[in-house]
DNA sequence: CTATTGCTTCGTCCGGGAACGAAGGATGAG
DNA sequence: CTCATCCTTCGTTCCCGGACGAAGCAATAG
């Protein structure tokens, strides 16, 4: 939700360290049921010992993945709570490899990776470029646009006056939900949006919010903002994607 | 969202395996930003040799956490996408420890977990062990009601057949968001919950849609699923919760 | 009471993997 | 061409932690 939640205060790492053993995920995914497990139940499950199912609940228990209760000479243990499981089920999304998309599928969503309109302004790996490269060079100033940025704008013909008139908030930034990055919005952002539009760097693409880069709009923005290597705009990298 | 999407199919240790090493943890945080960056910033930011840090890069790229462009001599890394943001986010909010709400809320979120409606029927931990004990004593097969569950229901009042005879789903599993279980939903849900309240075993807690489980009702119950211990309705059991 | 069952604690062994330095491509500067 | 930079691969050392068996505590049964 909020973009200023880091995540570097919390360490991730003991988290993940208790799930990355086989037999405390295979523990963990028998809990997943939800039902509550018997102590030795769980080590016949997971296929060791019961001194090590032990340990290893132990582990758990103070990590505050688990919770038991005792009945008897049995202990019953189970997730502590929701988090717990939906930690495990974002696990096994990613563990699981996408199971091939269909081509048309595929390049639709990659389309609207590259550049798509949110609202009225440029999002995606485009929108996110365009407001990296116009804090690097200097055009913004925590919300506020600075002379360079004044000249630059002008000169491509975008209206920043007619802009902060608007009751509309100037230039907020606007997390982008596939990048996790901000990229321009308001009155500003449709500015400059409806300008890239008109001059044609970038025209409607397939699909309903899809864009698509124009030749000329890749050549204007690279000479626009020079030095970006990750832009959509610069000149073709080598990718090596994950070996699958 | 689907309640069939089991997880047992997905490995998931080898995935947290990968997060679990702190240097691993570390340059995955400094990723989190989004921006991309370079092997060698990567094991400064790390603390770690170039060699160590290659080592680790090496691993993540195979697991698909990152993907690399290689800019001339320089190989910048990033994230792979959005996917792998959110499993560090997840991990990250379950390592930092619940900032102590306060009581009210903390109290009140319990009771919810405890009991409450679901639309018109009961949720929370009371409807799913209901679910379940009238699974187990026999009462429910499938989506029907056996001969068994059917006296016994109409014991404490529910009339079967006139929930039988509407429109709606006779007794379908509903899935608890907080249990992740089901409870007993539909028209026979909503017949047995009524039930429970003219009989006074729940009444309406604080808030909107707590209930609360009366003395009477947890004697009724127990005396009616006998051989149930994590019921709420069950005779208080010791709970350990984690150690913190 | 003693016997049995269920789980934990203790002591021990052993393997995987994380770290580094040195050497080996690859790329760009002069 | 030659050197410097950036990164990877190789070889090595070393330590963490997961596995088990045996013994130690609870709790129920008879």
């Amino acid at each position: 939700m909020a973009a200023d939640h880091t995540v570097r205060d919390a360490d991730i790492a003991p988290v993940a360290a208790l799930i990355a053993d086989p037999t405390r995920a295979a523990i963990l995914t028998a809990l997943l049921g939800g039902r509550a497990l018997a102590a030795g139940e769980l080590a016949r499950l997971a296929g060791v010992s019961a001194a090590t199912a032990s340990a290893h609940l132990a582990r758990l228990l103070d990590g505050g993945f688990v919770t038991v209760l005792r009945q008897g000479r049995h202990r019953y243990y189970r997730l502590s709570g929701p988090e717990a499981a939906e930690v495990l089920e974002v696990l096994a999304r990613v563990g699981a490899r996408p199971p091939v998309r269909s081509l048309r599928q595929s390049r639709q969503a990659r389309m609207l990776e590259e550049a798509r309109t949110c609202y009225d302004h440029l999002a995606g790996k485009a929108g996110v470029a365009l407001f990296e490269a116009l804090r690097e060079s200097g055009c913004l100033a925590g919300e506020e646009v600075t002379a360079v940025g004044e000249r630059l704008l002008a000169g491509i013909g975008v209206h920043v006056a007619g802009a902060r008139g608007t009751r509309r908030r100037f230039a907020p930034e606007c997390l982008d939900w596939t990048e996790r990055r901000p990229h321009l919005g308001g009155a500003l952002g449709a500015a400059v949006t409806a300008v890239l539009l008109e001059r044609g760097w970038f025209r409607p693409g397939a699909g309903p919010r899809a864009l698509t880069l124009t030749d000329e709009g890749r050549r204007e923005l690279a000479a626009l903002f020079p030095g970006q290597v990750t832009a959509p705009w610069s000149k073709e990298l080598t990718w090596h994607s994950p070996v699958t």
